[in-house]
DNA sequence: TAATTAATACCATATTTGTGGTATTTTAAA
DNA sequence: TTTAAAATACCACAAATATGGTATTAATTA
């Protein structure tokens, strides 16, 4: 069986190694490669292809928004995600999970099993001391979240955003409250390893 | 001519495919392609490449001292950085650096220019929002400061860490104090984001 | 051995964060 | 159009951070 595949990731250099890689395998067929997400939409719209590769963390589109958009219209389609982080918020709609650490066989090993057997392959390492759980509830911020993220991460306080945002230091307080509780957060350093593994920034 | 290169990465994939990558090119000759850095270490003393290819964010040891290291005992040696990243704090060991993003392309243009014409290829975005600038001077933390700068991350604050290494909050202070004199940042957000990119996490 | 660096400790204080609420208006979806 | 979600604003307060010092004791290196 031939397994027809679409990645998308915003490492061409990444993009260029893997498919060198699947270049040695027949039954693999690598529709299109693309750091580019709308292309990527586009080929999956028009090539229904079995898999779908993709990443967390992406910057113009979270992986998990581009997965759920992919499973909403092909329900069928299978995603593997290749990510650097071993935590994920949101198992859901995902049928492969790697780490970027991962090898060759294991690869291959994953396809097969996600597209031809039908089964999961989720790696996921469930880092005690981090306390890192899965969860099944999609962490989906609100686009005023984010740019309030954002602005954290640039190493802006509260006031700053305030001001740059024109609202209040109390509204910019609430918005940290619920982004500290969706993600599950209790201070600004795990804010930032978050929005790192999730590509927010 | 051809090139001798070593590569170091701590993504197995990632060496998978510059290998695919790279066996399409007949005057590059993949010495080694690891992720233990100790294996490379062995093989750059013994093998003598022309060029080392490696990551600055790596777990057992930073890329930076890696370099640092190498270029102490083989000066000839040409090194090229490959990272996520656009901003690097020493560039003085440095000859070529390129971002993950980067093509096929100008990779092989990046090894060519710095192995063959002896010029250095650095591919440095300098943002100004986010006033990264590049500086000579190494930022080298010490054991301790990067014991500390890890408790941080792990949502420690500074009353936990002291308790954890049994030392005074006032100690763990000065640390913090210490280490955001050297990152040059001013908040933990900024720490993160700093520990994160230099691969000290 | 002298000099330097690393690690330690302490002080003071203004600013900022984090946590616990409640509540209104605007926007989007069912 | 009704309902739900998003964005807004306000209050209070303990806890923690950031910033400005000074200073002593290992440990290491020139």
């Amino acid at each position: 069986m031939i397994k027809n595949i679409v990645i998308v990731d915003d490492h061409q250099l990444f993009l260029d190694g893997i498919c060198a890689l699947f270049n040695k395998h027949d039954d693999i067929k690598v529709l299109l490669a693309t750091t580019n997400i709308k292309d990527a939409i586009n080929c999956i719209d028009s090539e229904n292809p079995h898999l779908v590769i993709t990443d967390i963390s992406m910057p113009e589109m979270s992986g998990i928004e581009l997965i759920a958009l992919l499973k909403k219209k092909q329900p069928k389609i299978k995603i593997m995600v290749l990510s650097m982080f071993a935590n994920i918020q949101s198992y859901k709609d995902i049928d492969a999970y790697l780490l970027k650490e991962t090898n060759e066989e294991e690869l291959i090993f994953a396809i097969n099993e996600v597209v031809e057997k039908n089964r999961k392959y989720l790696k996921i390492i469930e880092d005690k001391e981090e306390n890192i759980i899965l969860r099944d509830n999609n962490v989906l911020l609100t686009t005023r979240e984010k740019e309030i993220i954002r602005l954290i991460i640039k190493e802006h306080n509260t006031t700053a955003i305030a001001e740059k945002l024109f609202i209040s230091t109390h509204t910019v307080m609430t918005h940290r409250k619920n982004i500290f509780f969706k993600l599950e957060v209790t201070n600004i350093a795990g804010l930032t390893k978050k929005a790192f593994q999730l590509g927010i920034i």
